[in-house]
DNA sequence: TATTATTGTTCCACTGTGCGACAATGACAT
DNA sequence: ATGTCATTGTCGCACAGTGGAACAATAATA
């Protein structure tokens, strides 16, 4: 009884970054995740920081010998959030030769005190696999991994200086979930349980990057028949309190739609 | 002079089966292709028969060292259909550990007279990338590779059983390419130059599983301002001849649009 | 009690879509 | 030649969906 109840999630943070081949590992492919967030109006992005070396980057992951790709990437997202359940979804293989430049590794490696050789798995070639996924921003834990020294939100709207080419994979990730989210319900994931219609408008609006008009957007969500309404909402405004509203559906899984914006 | 003109395309095929490591190659990271064609008002899949196996499958490729990922998937495509600049899109990455089954490639490879070792690399686990391409059914010429003994075209309506997971593979490959063209203007792609809008019509209700109103699909794609009307057509029907029409731009770039169905 | 900002709701003009109708046409049969 | 027939290009109309203005309701503050 009570061991089971002591029983912990495995850490499992185990990477064994000083074993020279990555034994465990399925060799030269790699997960990296764009892990979306929305607080105040503002997109946000979870990118770790490596101590002493001035280098910020996306959460990364491998895949284990005999596991689903898409295990180890919700593995690894759980491990940087604490959540379990979240919306997670592949989005494009980064594959170009330019990619590989072992140099930032190679620093982040030498700053835990090592001294890799050329043939450090690590520092080999990587395909990386780009999922994206979309959390509640009040409900995420950022934790680092083994290599890093912070995990943390940033703005998307200004970001700084990353590593390799995530810059250009957020960019991508941001471009596939704009894509998406008129087809699919996916923004609700972003949102905390409940939520006015200004908030969701809001996330609509920022995350397309355009005004939206206020009573067609209502009318349109309600009309979908997804949202239930609930008692309302007392903020601090000085103005009529607005209705809090719940997604009705699974917060999993995504409705499938003709574009409805 | 001569030598320019005599100069052929790399057949590279020099895939080394043989060697039992796969050198050149990164390991464990595969391409498969669904190759669409359209042809008599029905979708076509360019599948490979292996010889005395009863075995059939999807076009793959594999990725050299310092090879692009979207080359590799480029040059294969290119070799099974001879055709050059055509629409290729990655879709998914199939990186579940139960599709690790080696003893179709097994036996394939002892088809070739070969009796490869447990650890030959074509026998080990593989992590692929889908991508799908849409051809002018009646511009390619369809090309076996090494290991097979045919390539051709079947109707994706009624496919015979496939090897491994290439079934789910396609099924995948068309809800994607359904749901990108109403996004994107890729349907093209599947026409010759010249077409009617009859023509187009079908197209797009075979991809979409659904009759589209007449009327309005001509009045919706000619709003477009895409399609240059040419002379007529004179087909053999007893009937009104239609005109011809021919897609404007460039066949390649997709227009990014909101949804236009 | 008045003011102010925001929200819920209604209304109306406009656009886009589904669908029926009809004339035009090209091949074939008679 | 003439009539038949299937298909195509085009028009018109009813209907649904959207953008945007307008207005009343309301919660905090002055």
């Amino acid at each position: 009884m009570l061991e089971r109840m002591r029983k912990q999630t495995t850490p499992d943070n185990q990477l064994q970054v000083d074993h020279p081949d990555g034994s465990g590992y399925l060799p030269g492919l790699a997960i990296d995740m764009v892990i979306f967030g929305f607080h105040e109006k503002q997109l946000k992005v979870l990118l770790l920081e490596y101590q002493n070396t001035n280098l910020l980057g996306l959460p990364a992951g491998f895949i284990k010998e005999k596991e689903n790709l898409n295990e180890a990437a919700k593995r690894a997202l759980t491990h940087r959030t604490g959540l379990h359940n979240i919306y997670l979804e592949q989005y494009y293989v980064f594959g170009d030769y330019s990619r590989f430049d072992p140099e930032p590794l190679r620093k982040i490696l030498k700053s835990k005190g090592m001294n890799p050789g050329d043939d450090h798995w690590l520092l080999k070639r990587f395909v990386s696999v780009g999922f994206y996924a979309l959390v509640d921003f009040t409900k995420a834990v950022p934790s680092p991994d083994l290599l890093s020294e912070r995990c943390d939100w940033y703005d998307l709207a200004n970001l700084p200086p990353l590593m390799l080419d995530h810059q250009a994979m957020i960019e991508k990730a941001l471009e596939t979930l704009r894509a998406n989210l008129d087809r699919k319900l996916i923004g609700f994931n972003l949102l905390p349980e409940t939520f006015t219609m200004g908030d969701l408008q809001s996330l609509y609006e920022t995350i397309l990057g355009e005004k939206l008009n206020r009573t067609s957007f209502q009318r349109k969500i309600l009309s979908l028949d997804i949202l239930e309404r609930l008692e309302k909402k007392w903020t601090g405004g000085a103005h009529k309190a607005p209705y809090l509203y719940r997604f009705r559906q699974s917060r999993e899984v995504a409705v499938p739609e003709k574009s409805f914006l």
